[in-house]
DNA sequence: TTGTAGGCGTTATCAG
DNA sequence: CTGATAACGCCTACAA
């Protein structure tokens, strides 16, 4: 059996209030004590139960994270740095993938409320609005609206898609195609289209659109890049994400178009893993660490004052171009 | 403030007792009163408050993933796999990225006992066997040995050096390197150079063994694979993972060297990420999926009965080659 | 400076 | 079939 306060009370020979005293540190206590007391719980290897202090009104210092896989390398570079700030502030971290799944991601946020977390950020959206109305938790939420009592933060995926079309006119580029997932209400994607849109407009240019769904398969996926490849006349591709920008690019390979003097490709993420693994790919870079700290951030004054009213609806941060060859014959 | 069992009762016009019973489904209850309380539990949205009910003795169904970083693909896809496993399981997991940083492992180990997780995945491996065995919990061991009563998942590492080995001699070089993490007691790559170093044995081959920190920046370690390659005669190269291996390539571009042609290299893990998006990469195909579940497997029955000796100490996971065009040129 | 006792929200053992 | 009530391990007024 672990040990538990009456243990060490007996074994130090005073009371379970002086130990929790000593735990906490409050009151009045003597350094004799103290010692004692110390002595007993590193004897007995004594572990507060945190689950009995919760119970009494503490917090849990627990979070959950909701997000749809770790395995796409953005979230998982933007997890692990969440998890990095969370740790730093005497948080724990509940991993929740929801993937696509709306039972999985209710099911956890239902979960969350049970174990009493205390915040939630929430990057998988596959819920409406009720459901995180209905938690009462402090929530963030990552790129998505949610309802008008959660804050968002997102990159300024607007930019983003000004910036790459910007970036393949710059480069000659005149049948500028858009690739990425199918529009929806609420999705980041919307507004890195339309700053697309918007600027093609600028330049007299004609929108394409193309939707590769995001649960494609990557086969799949590459399938139908080939198709889209060989039977238009695109010169520039503006994808929503760096993987599928990789595609493009290993699509262009296997139809020997050269890259960039025939075709010119954007991605949208900037991860460290693809800036190092595929240098070779210019993309939109998102400011992971930030984002990473002003969920953190506002999830702590959320947490610290839950009635508040919001003090700021939406954050919104800057994005980067970085420029590599696919674009620009560099170097 | 939330609503607990008492308020649901008073609403039901029932007693706690029959809440919790209708709440754990036991014992006799009329269909009627059932009725109420459900009705009554739905409309306070009510939620049963997991710490409670842990404190009396019921598990917490929370468990604990320690591993380096989800940064690294191999472990992304992993946890993932394991949260998966997990999730359909009834547990949920707590993410703890120990990094290479023994007092943050250290923190984590005593955090995930104070929070009373069911059981522990340990694939970070910062800390000795004291530290493991303190701790008193249901723990598997992911790659590592930790101490006599941790039972280890692994693939096998033996073979996977081997097959390497092999697969560069088919192909025909005879100057085969190995490039990896130094060695290490405990360390999966051990098991994999031994494979390599028999090999070599066997074919009358000179050993080659360069070591490339696993902790280093990838473009320190690009710096040294660039040096290699140009002050050796190497035309084969084993390399402990696939990240490795892919910097091996850009260097081998950047110095025109041909692959597979002057050079072969293979690597280790085969994750999707890599399959899919470097499918130029001849790799040791770890099976990621099996490992989870296995570990996931083990770690029930240890908590099942936590008093029972191991069954088994060690579990071994077959790899498989997946050939590539870093090793033979195909189609 | 230290100890006693009540309560946090549930469960489970007894009686009814 | 249902209801009191004593735990679970810890915290914290209130006493001493």
């Amino acid at each position: 059996m672990r040990p538990k306060l009456t243990d060490v009370a007996k074994k130090a020979g005073v009371s379970v209030t002086t130990v929790s005293r000593v735990i906490n540190d409050y009151g009045y206590i003597s350094q004799k004590t103290r010692e004692n007391v110390m002595n007993a719980m590193k004897e007995l290897n004594y572990q507060p139960n945190s689950l009995a202090r919760s119970l009494h009104g503490k917090s849990t210092n627990l979070v959950g994270l909701i997000f749809p896989s770790i395995n796409n390398p953005f979230f998982a570079e933007l997890v692990e740095m969440i998890e990095q700030k969370l740790f730093a502030e005497g948080y724990k971290v509940i991993l929740c993938n929801a993937g696509n799944d709306k039972d999985k991601e209710r099911e956890y946020l239902r979960m969350l409320s049970a174990n009493q977390v205390d915040g939630i950020v929430a990057g998988a959206h596959n819920l409406g609005i009720e459901e995180y109305n209905q938690v009462g938790l402090p929530i963030v939420s990552f790129d998505r609206k949610l309802s008008d009592q959660i804050p968002i933060i997102s990159c300024d995926n607007y930019t983003g898609g000004k910036l790459a079309v910007e970036e393949l006119y710059a480069a000659g580029a005149r049948h500028i195609y858009f690739l990425g997932n199918p529009h929806q209400n609420g999705n980041p994607t919307d507004q890195r289209l339309a700053g697309y849109c918007d600027t093609l407009d600028r330049f007299g240019l004609t929108h394409h659109i193309h939707t590769v769904s995001f649960s494609e398969s990557p086969s799949l996926k590459l399938f139908s890049i080939k198709k889209l490849l060989s039977e238009s006349v695109a010169d520039g591709i503006v994808c929503t994400d760096d993987l599928t920008a990789i595609l493009v690019l290993q699509a262009a390979k296997e139809l020997q178009i050269k890259i960039p003097e025939q075709l010119k490709v954007t991605g949208f993420d900037g991860t460290k893993l693809v800036q190092i693994y595929h240098p070779e790919l210019s993309t939109i870079v998102q400011p992971i660490e930030d984002i990473a700290l002003l969920l953190v951030n506002v999830l702590k004054e959320r947490i610290a004052q839950p009635k508040e009213p919001l003090k700021q609806m939406q954050y919104t941060l800057p994005v980067t171009f970085l420029r590599r060859n696919s674009t620009f014959k560099l170097n």
